[in-house]
DNA sequence: AGCCTTTCTTAAGATATCTTAATTTTTTTA
DNA sequence: TAAAAAAATTAAGATATCTTAAGAAAGGCT
């Protein structure tokens, strides 16, 4: 399989902003992650699969979500372009996956699967730092949207959505973000009705 | 100083359940985290103070809070024995805390400094692993805090609350839980009146 | 270009939760 | 143990958000 090497520049560079890497620790992570090309809608993971990768999306659009006993959706996770984006309780506990993943868009993920991962920490040990700060940073981030999704009013969620995530608000779908914020797609349009006024 | 071995028992346990450690490696871990001893309603972690230390709960109850703009207090954390408590965010980026700790009894708490615990790292190195395991299942927990508070009324994370942490609930006041669950008291109150009924 | 599907908007009535304020109960302190 | 302080309860009216249902707009496909 011929692979371009373009397309691990996002990732490498993702790993550079925490760690410090040689060219041939480089190398070695380029082996070991797996590039995967989705075409939109198509699901990466299905709920009741176990999650063996580790996903890093270096180009397009992905949702995590999970559909509860009703049918309701809830958007877990939207990421783009430089985010890791999993069914991470599938992947830690090796436990079938509670979470769809799915493209919004034509999408390519880097994919490691959890026993090249391990061997990877053994070759290029810096790589279990990495993963642990990126642990230390999604949780804290995962915290804070908590304590809003509980202390703020869904027009200020989405405000602040909007200021933080623009790149993720144009590309996915508003009801999409709606279910992300915790909010009826009907509430979310009603309140984007009273910001344009 | 003399320190009483069998507070450390909690943390090594703690440490054991995650991972495997020599008596060496032990006796590494104690010399490594100190005990602290806190009265109750003392606070540990002060709002603007930077958080230096990872903190374990040997003995007693703290909770971790912030409180907004408008003066309202919001619980991020609530924990007893064997838990590991802080503010994660003000630790890891050497910012002023966002939130205060504070103890709910008398408590006895052990931690390590940050220098401390990046020495123990190389001395110890499974500790590392320890932690990015202990990060990823905080991870998880919280995302699905995240997920139920959107997704399920007050009542029945009241119900989920009580069935998963009944020993909090023992020795946390009533209000603190209603904040924990993103509640007003008056509203918990409310909800544990129809469930008697 | 036109049809079909998906997404977004609008609005009315229903429900969940909050706010306020007063009262009761429990816990702490002197 | 009495007084003071903290916590919990109750209830009424206010507000945020949901549900339902219908129509409008946008996007995708042949």
């Amino acid at each position: 399989m011929i692979v371009k090497k373009e397309i691990y520049i996002p990732l490498v560079e993702n790993i550079k902003e925490l760690v410090t890497i040689s060219e041939k620790d480089i190398q070695l992570i380029i082996d070991a992650f797996k590039p995967k090309e989705l075409a939109k809608k198509e699901i990466l993971l299905f709920k009741g699969d176990t999650s063996n990768h580790m996903r890093f999306i270096t180009e397009g659009c992905l949702r995590s979500y999970y559909i509860n006993e009703e049918g309701q959706e809830y958007i877990v996770q939207l990421g783009i372009k430089n985010w890791w984006v999993n069914d991470l309780f599938s992947y830690l506990t090796k436990t079938p996956a509670q979470h769809f993943v799915q493209a919004l868009q034509p999408t390519i993920v880097l994919q490691v699967h959890r026993d090249t991962l391990e061997n990877l920490f053994k070759t290029v040990p810096v790589m279990e730092r990495f993963f642990r700060i990126k642990m230390q940073n999604a949780y804290v981030a995962n915290q804070n949207r908590t304590l809003k999704s509980m202390s703020e009013t869904a027009e200020l969620r989405y405000l602040n959505f909007m200021k933080k995530y623009r790149d993720i608000e144009q590309v996915v779908p508003q009801y999409m973000v709606a279910s992300y914020l915790g909010i009826t797609p009907e509430h979310l349009s009603t309140i984007r009705k009273r910001l344009h006024q």
